[in-house]
RNA sequence: GGGCCGGUGCCCGAGCGGCCAAUGGGAUCUGGCUGUAAACCAGACGGCUUUGCCUACGGGGGUUCAAAUCCCUCCCGGCCCA
């Protein structure tokens, strides 16, 4: 928990019974991991007997979040909306149970175009707008840098979002008793607006709680993946589910600790016996380990997780050219891969040709530049500048695994 | 509508006629050390048919032997005035 607006609301979501809601904004046709936070609090407050509602944001995507953003955002199309609030929607229902079985407790999932996109311009101004002072809105953290920059803006659009998220809360409170919003700490600000329009409107009192911020030891956001700006997706066709297991089992030993907790399941007595493995033996990493294994299972399934968990050991441990060929195609199940006609290897492969074909390097120039710095493996082999690719590497008489780096692998099979 | 300022590589940001593929920082990548971490150290970081050539400094046009740098114009953003 990074904020609370009222330290009373923990030992009601303890007790139960109680409806919460979380928003899940469609920027993009996926999910990623930092929504996954939210999700677990939810499912861990369903487990606890309270309702859950996860709110897909069709109407607020319309507007663009504006809280601690540096700058005016581009506008999506309605088209990509669709699209993606179709893709985000589809994975917030494998998360919650939705099932009657679930009693009182069954969680909704609802999409705020619902009435964002049918209520009139002047009801909204009139009944909405009426109780929200622009004096109060630009002194907020969330949208001081826009205001205070020399260089960039806040238009009206994006300045609007705060209501139409206050509006959100006052429906789901007014029509589905919810009382309690959950986000992440950029979205105090919006939460809070939401519990005073609640306030002002029916004179009922709601509440608000944020999580933290995850920040990895290096000071770096989590959540972005290796090689760069991506983010770590919760669709499988995104970030496979062999990539999200390396992900997290390459977590720091400082911040695995935290992901255990907000991430996993597992007892307080699983968590802090992990903790003592990585104060005692952290090369064993067991910690990561099971974080990894528990997220997968999570997200794709325990099947998905095992062999996640499979493939990750014998890449890094056994050399992969004494593998059988089943256990091979299992260990690069999950790896990009390109078919090679035989005979092209057979004369002696060029390895720029092939690195900037596999899409394991960008250019001729990158890939040159790679080869150069010794970061090109065959096999597992470290390659030299020089060296062509012949059909002595080939495995099984049908495939090469190419490696560019650590962590990149790509498998090209023989056609 | 008027006045002023600004738009540079993934991001921030210097350059303000030739010595500019463009200083610096961050991010990223590769290697080293490690534990498939972190920190640290080293190097790379537009492309190509690579001692050279091509494409790039918001778009288009112009001046000049020569433009990211000067002029015109359009587009976009900011601030102030109406």
């Amino acid at each position: 928990m990074h904020q609370c607006t009222d330290d009373s609301l923990l030992d009601l979501l303890g007790a139960g019974n109680v409806t919460v809601y979380a928003g899940f904004d469609p920027t993009a046709s996926s999910l990623h991991l930092g929504h996954l936070l939210q999700i677990c609090t939810l499912r861990r407050l369903q487990l606890a007997k309270n309702r859950p509602i996860a709110l897909a944001g069709g109407g607020t995507g319309l507007i663009g979040d504006p809280s601690f953003k540096a700058t005016e955002r581009p506008l999506l199309t309605v088209e990509e909306l669709n699209h993606n609030v179709l893709g985000i929607r589809s994975q917030l229902a494998r998360f919650l149970d939705f099932t009657d079985s679930a009693g009182s407790s069954r969680a909704l999932l609802l999409d705020n175009s619902a009435w964002l996109t049918t209520i009139s311009l002047t009801d909204f101004l009139r009944d909405v707008g009426k109780h929200f002072s622009v004096n109060q809105m630009i002194a907020r953290d969330s949208v001081k840098s826009r205001l205070d920059r020399a260089d960039v803006g806040l238009s009206f659009t994006e300045f609007s979002y705060m209501l139409l998220q206050a509006y959100d809360f006052y429906r789901l409170h007014v029509d589905h008793g919810c009382t309690v919003q959950i986000g992440g700490s950029d979205q105090w600000g919006n939460i809070v607006g939401g519990i005073e329009l609640i306030r002002k409107m029916t004179s009922h009192a709601s509440f608000g709680l944020t999580s933290p911020l995850l920040l990895r030891s290096d000071g770096q956001k989590f959540g972005k993946s290796e090689g760069g700006n991506d983010r770590v997706w919760l669709d499988a066709s995104l970030t496979s589910p062999f990539q999200l297991f390396q992900f997290l089992l390459n977590s720091d030993d400082e911040t695995t600790p935290t992901l255990l907790r907000f991430f996993t399941f597992l007892s307080h007595e699983e968590i802090s016996e992990l903790d003592e493995k990585t104060q005692n033996s952290p090369q064993e990493r067991a910690a990561q380990r099971a974080l990894a294994l528990a997220v997968v299972s999570l997200v794709h399934g325990d099947e998905a997780a095992s062999s996640a968990l499979r493939a990750s050991e014998a890449l890094f441990s056994e050399s992969i050219s004494e593998l059988d060929e089943a256990t091979l195609l299992e260990v690069v199940a999950d790896a990009p891969s390109t078919n090679v006609n035989r005979d092209e290897v057979g004369s002696g492969l060029d390895a720029v040709e092939l690195l900037v074909r596999t899409k394991l390097a960008a250019s001729k120039a990158e890939a040159r530049r790679f080869l150069d710095q010794r970061g090109v493996y065959v096999n597992n082999v470290r390659i030299e500048p020089t060296d062509a690719i012949t059909l002595d590497h080939v495995l099984h008489s049908r495939y090469l695994i190419l490696r560019r780096g650590r962590h990149q692998t790509h498998l090209i099979v023989l056609s």
